[in-house]
Parts: C-alpha cells; sequence; structure tokens
DNA sequence: CGAGATTCATGTGAAGTATACCTTTAGGCTTAA
DNA sequence: AAGCCTAAAGGTATACTTCACATGAATCTCGTA
C-alpha cells in the first residue's frame, strides 16, 4: 500500500515544473500580441473613437481558430476599457460566445445574456422575443455610453438560427437616444459571410480583419514568450518548443492548441515527477488533450443524444468486423429498442435524425446523406473519433444512462 | 440496348403540440381607519 | 377602502411531433435498332 502521507509531503515540497501556469491557458491575454501588430494596430484605429465617445464602425473579424482573434480583441478591449476608466469614458464591453449551447445560441438566449450582463434578471423562457429587446434597449439606453458588443463564434448561431439577429442588432442604433451599439463579430468560417443577406453583410462588416495562420516559426516565437513567463528556467528538453510547433504548424498554425500542447505535457511531466518537460511528453499530451475534449462533449450532451450514440458506437463496433455501413433505420432501430431500459421516451425518426445531424456537426461521427439508387436514402455515418476512445467512452455513456 | 419511368428509405421543410415558465388580472381575504 | 395574496387566464420559447413532399441513383420497362 502507497504511502500518502510522505506521497503528499513530496508532492508540497517538491519542486514544481511552473512558476506561473495561467500564463499557458486559453483564458491569458497576454500584455503584448506577438505577430499581429498590422490588425492590432487596425483594430486599435477602428475602435479608437470609443474613448471619444463616438460610436465606432461595426467590426467583422474572422481567421481559423488559433489565430489570436479572441485574444487580440479581447487585449485591445481591455485597453480601451481602462482607458475609459481613467478617462470617465462611459464605455461598456460586452463578450457573448455564440456556440454555448443553451447558453446563447438563439435569438432570445442571446439578447438575454447580454442584458444580463447590464445587470437584468431575464428568466430562461416565457417572456415574448420582444419584450427581451425592450429590456435590454432600456437597459443599454439608462445614460449616455458607447456599447461594443464582441459576438464569439457568429457563425455558429448564423447557421443554427439565421440572420436575423444580426440585422436587429445593427439596427438597434436607430432606436436608442442616449447610446451607441457597435458589434465586433468574430466567426472562424472564412466564408461565413458570403451566406449572409447583403444588407446584413455590408452593415455588420463596415470594417473587415483577416487574420491569416501563424507560421511554424511565429508559433515558436509565441511558445518562448509564453513559456519564459510559464516555467522555471531550464525545465523543457532542448528542441521541445520547435517539436511543439511543428505539432500546431501542421494544424493550420493553431496557436491555441500549441499552448495547450505545452501545458498538457508539462502537467503530465509534473505528475510523472520528471524534473523537466520531454519530447515524449508531448504525443502524450496530444492524446490527452482530444481524449479530454471529446469526453467532455459527450458528457454534457443531453441524455437523448447520448443514446443515440451509444447506439452508432454499438452498430459501429459489431459491423467493424463484417466491414457494413451504419444507416440511419439501424440506428433508430436499437435507438428505439434501448429506450425502455433507459427509462426514456423514444423521439421519432424525423428528431433523431437531426440528432444525427447535430452529432455530426460536433465532430462525434461523420455523416452523409447518400442515395443507395433502388434502396432508397440515408445517412452513411461512422464514428469520428479514435478507436482507442471507444470503449472508455461505452462506459460513460453507460454509465450516464444506467445501462 | 438505352432512355426514361419507377422505387425505396429516408432527408427535409412547415406547421402543430407539449411543456415549462412568464406576466397580468380578478377575486378573496385581511387589516386599518 | 386599501393592501396583500392566490389562482386562473393568457401569453412565449423551446424541444419535439406530425404531415407532406423532395431526393437521387439502382433497377425496371419498354420501344427501337
Amino acid at each position: 500500500m502507497m504511502d500518502l502521507g510522505k506521497y503528499f509531503e513530496d508532492y508540497i515540497t517538491k519542486e514544481s515544473l511552473f512558476k506561473n501556469k495561467t500564463a499557458l491557458q486559453s483564458t491569458f491575454i497576454p500584455k503584448e500580441i506577438m505577430h499581429r501588430e498590422e490588425q492590432v494596430n487596425q483594430i486599435a484605429g477602428i475602435l479608437a473613437p470609443v474613448l471619444r465617445e463616438e460610436c465606432p464602425s461595426n467590426l467583422f473579424v474572422y481567421g481559423k481558430t488559433g489565430t489570436g482573434k479572441t485574444v487580440t480583441i479581447k487585449h485591445i478591449t481591455e485597453h480601451i476599457n481602462t482607458t475609459a476608466k481613467k478617462r470617465k469614458k462611459s464605455v461598456k464591453i460586452v463578450y457573448v460566445n455564440c456556440k454555448l449551447k443553451r447558453i446563447a445560441d438563439t435569438e432570445y438566449r442571446l439578447i438575454a445574456m447580454i442584458s444580463r450582463s447590464f445587470g437584468k434578471e431575464i428568466p430562461v423562457t416565457g417572456l415574448p422575443t420582444d419584450e427581451v429587446y425592450n429590456i435590454f434597449y432600456k437597459a443599454i439606453d439608462l445614460k449616455k455610453q458607447i456599447v461594443l458588443i464582441i459576438l464569439d463564434e457568429i457563425d455558429q448561431l448564423v447557421k443554427k438560427t439565421g440572420d436575423e439577429i444580426i440585422y436587429n442588432l445593427t439596427r438597434i442604433n436607430g432606436e436608442l437616444k442616449n447610446s451607441k451599439v457597435a458589434i465586433i463579430g468574430i466567426s472562424n468560417d472564412l466564408v461565413f459571410s458570403n451566406n449572409l443577406d447583403p444588407r446584413v453583410k455590408s452593415s455588420l462588416s463596415e470594417e473587415e480583419i483577416i487574420f491569416p495562420p501563424y507560421n511554424a516559426l511565429q508559433i515558436q516565437d509565441i511558445l518562448k514568450e509564453r513559456s519564459e513567463a510559464a516555467f522555471k528556467s531550464g525545465c523543457l528538453e532542448e528542441g521541445l518548443i520547435q517539436k511543439c510547433s511543428a505539432y500546431a504548424a501542421r494544424e493550420h498554425g493553431d496557436a491555441r492548441r500549441a499552448l495547450e500542447l505545452l501545458r498538457v505535457a508539462a502537467e503530465i511531466a509534473e505528475r510523472e515527477s520528471e524534473t523537466s518537460v520531454k519530447i515524449k511528453h508531448l504525443d502524450l499530451a496530444e492524446e490527452k488533450i482530444e481524449k479530454d475534449r471529446i469526453v467532455e462533449i459527450v458528457k454534457t450532451q443531453p441524455k437523448q443524444f447520448q443514446l443515440v450514440l451509444h447506439s452508432i458506437f454499438k452498430l459501429s463496433s459489431s459491423n467493424k468486423t463484417r466491414n457494413k455501413c451504419i444507416f440511419t433505420g439501424d440506428i433508430y432501430e436499437l435507438y428505439k429498442s434501448k429506450c425502455p431500459s433507459t427509462g426514456l421516451r423514444s423521439l421519432t425518426q424525423r428528431r433523431v435524425s437531426d440528432v444525427i445531424a447535430e452529432l455530426d456537426m460536433l465532430g462525434l461521427i461523420n455523416a452523409r446523406v447518400i442515395s443507395k439508387g433502388r434502396f432508397g436514402r440515408t445517412r452513411e455515418v461512422s464514428l469520428g473519433i479514435p478507436e482507442s476512445l471507444q470503449p472508455q467512452l461505452m462506459n460513460l455513456l453507460e454509465e450516464s444512462l444506467g445501462l
């Protein structure tokens, strides 16, 4: 049996590899944003008028994940905030991530969310959407101020609920007497704005900023900078940062991923009582990140979604040997047969069809619509997660569903 | 033999329903003048 | 009479169901070479 007392003693006295772990976390906002000078200057220029209490142009920012959009915007708006406070200018900045399921993924919930950040209590349901808009207007118009609304991952919201919301938001200045509102939209989808209503597009993207992917060298710089703040010196194996940035550059220059990789690798090294982070830890970290991400997604799905997913897993493992594809009909049959034992009311096939589409969107499965000619039309489904994770997820699902 | 019709299994859009929650309003009760 | 509480009435957003029609390539049909 392990001597816990000794273990914890050792744990405390042991030197940590980290000096300041927060510098590697995705919420961290550095003092300087590296390799984004041009974007920072442009955006600062566009937003600067708020400090004279003038309304700036609406801004639309796009670029792939991990290209620094969110950090840059947060960095700049934070500066604006402090300067505004110092100079007694009334500027209010609201940040909302639109993709959060059940938080800000519909018109009602988004407006409610924004209103809440103005200190208004809004019930989750029951109020007319117009009423929520009214509360929202009043909250903003209470005093003269400039309001910046940052809508992160706005493409997700529009894809789900249409572009009317943005249309409404860009027009609210006409309704306000005292305040002015500017919208900053952030999108991961590069072609997103092409599918917008032209009116919406022109009003949202009065200004457009593109964030190109980082190259391997730039990511290296970023990692160096951050790891200097985060680690005690000499804790990183030679060449680790190079390797780490190479990993990330492989994935379209995703800096967030690189930082996460480094952090998790270090956490693993620390747990293994190593004195430095080694390259082998990167591989372990890559696995762990992927695993954690998927487990998190699966865990937070509603029960019905979990059961559908469970059925897909079951079919996938039983079909693996026979090299047979999975179709909607099979999934639905199995799903329905499992419903009673989990105490769930079975949904209609129509709904399950949508559920499968959503699971596809989440990347947990790959589903594509195919026509089998004489034998009808269906979705051909395959698993979108590494096989090694399947048993663990199976357990997770069965536990969660009480199977 | 090949062009066009047929067919199947389910995709997909629109409209309707159930649920859970909201505000308003009318009625009943209490209380203080 | 005024104030307060309660319950019913009337309303909404969301998740889901119902209904109806759309899809699209393998297969069938049938006229033609």
